[in-house]
DNA sequence: AAGATGACCAACCGCAGTCAC
DNA sequence: TGTGACTGCGGTTGGTCATCT
């Protein structure tokens, strides 16, 4: 199974040394002529003698020190400084993964795992944002584990690692044809690793309809966030006017969004925070970033308890008004052309406490034709466990 | 005991986004 | 506006160790 060693010949040579700085390094004859057709070759991959593999301790201590000198950041210029032969992009790998204090190294815990798994269904291969809400889990440990741990786990489980759909049963009858669908064009709704190239809502009145695809939304379980203003920033920000060429729009109308948690539109994202960080991180949250949306967002995702509380609320006060109450999603939308990924809001009215979809009324009032929608949070959820020692429960 | 195999994970690679000039 | 440097990300490689045959 061990594959032949090429990296003693590499550290040797240390033909275009570096790291692969801007793309250019090669230790190959033929990556070394693409490099020169290509022209672009950094000056961190021209130089040689750059050390290459395994960190010893004297080299951990050299960067550590300096990093503690100086602080993070200029890595090109850094290994010079601080006495090291390596280049630049391997002294921030080292410090990342592995001097920085705050990373925590070592077992993963069970509820970690499970975070993990949870946010894997949400963001797929996104290792950042998924380490991102681990704290002192890097997203080169969660993409190891994952790789060979919990994948396999769940391949053990008849579960695609995927798309954390059942796998094929062999000699499985069909599947039962989907109801009649209406096709909406792109944008593509990335439902962790597939990206249709169109997305299909389907007609029918019935609410009670469920994808097949069990990663769509489900209707009747959509988590009520009261994120809009931010969501609203968001997407103005991140896609200019957002008009139907993009294919993204949807803002809904921002009111009285999340029960009980903050108020209508126009308050500050953060009313009613979810933290799952320490004090600092809440202290850090007074004002609204799209870091700060997505991060909440994924706090609310992530927090079973939250939602339910919400539901619970929600359910309160159709009890006591007698009249329906309108209901946000949360849309994880790709651009399928960059990739990039849009936080959608959504609305709805139902006489249903949670009844959301196409019989309880996509708003077409602020939802583009095009729209999405996809990545249905709390089913990603409905099968871990109840308790997020992450998370806090939000103060009502 | 020795080689083969598998698991783990640190480190590398190449690409893309951002920013300064 | 174009270019290059810098940085971050996800995928992949390969060294090391444990277990198996």
């Amino acid at each position: 199974m061990r594959k032949p060693s090429s990296r003693t010949t590499q550290a040797a040579a240390a033909v275009g040394g570096g790291d692969g700085g801007g793309g250019a390094s090669s230790s190959s004859a033929a990556a070394v002529a693409a490099n020169n057709n290509n022209n672009k070759v950094t000056p961190c991959c021209n130089k040689i003698g750059l050390k290459r593999g395994p960190w010893t301790p004297e080299e951990d201590e050299l960067l550590a020190n300096y990093i503690k000198r100086e602080g993070e950041g200029r890595w090109r210029t850094l290994p010079k400084k601080a006495g090291l032969l390596r280049c630049g992009k391997s002294c921030r790998l080292r410090w990342m993964n592995y001097l920085r204090p705050s990373v925590k190294r070592g077992h993963i815990a069970p509820d970690e795992e499970d975070l993990i798994l949870r946010l894997h269904r949400l963001l797929g291969n996104r290792w950042s944002l998924i380490a991102g809400r681990i704290p002192g889990r890097t997203d080169n440990e969660i993409k190891n584990y994952w790789n060979t741990h919990l994948s396999k786990k769940l391949i053990s489980q008849g579960i695609d690692p995927r798309t954390h759909k059942p796998l094929p049963i062999q000699q499985a009858p069909p599947p039962p044809p989907p109801p009649p669908i209406t096709s909406i064009n792109s944008p593509i709704i990335q439902n962790n690793n597939i990206l249709p190239n169109q997305i299909q809502v389907p007609t029918t009145s019935n609410s009670n309809y469920i994808p097949n695809n069990n990663s769509l939304l489900e209707f009747d379980q959509v988590p009520t966030l009261n994120y809009q203003t931010c969501l609203t920033q968001l997407v103005d920000h991140e896609n200019g006017n957002m008009d139907n060429n993009n294919n993204i729009s949807m803002i809904q109308n921002g009111a009285a969004a999340a029960v009980g948690v903050g108020g209508g539109a126009g308050e500050s994202c953060y009313e009613g925070q979810i933290s799952n960080e320490d004090d600092q991180e809440q202290d850090d949250m007074n004002y609204c970033t799209n870091d700060d949306v997505f991060s909440s967002f994924l706090n609310s995702l992530i927090n079973e308890d939250v939602f339910n509380s919400q539901n619970h609320l929600v359910q309160l006060h159709q009890q006591h008004h007698h009249q329906p109450h309108q209901q946000h999603s949360m849309i994880n939308v790709v651009d399928q052309n960059n990739d990039h990924h849009h936080l959608i809001s959504s609305s709805s009215s139902s006489t249903q406490a949670f009844a959301f979809g196409p019989a309880a009324g996509w708003d077409h009032h602020h939802a583009s034709q095009n729209m999405i929608m996809a990545a249905n949070p709390t089913a990603a959820f409905h099968h871990h466990h109840q308790n997020d020692h992450q998370v806090e429960k939000p103060h009502f």
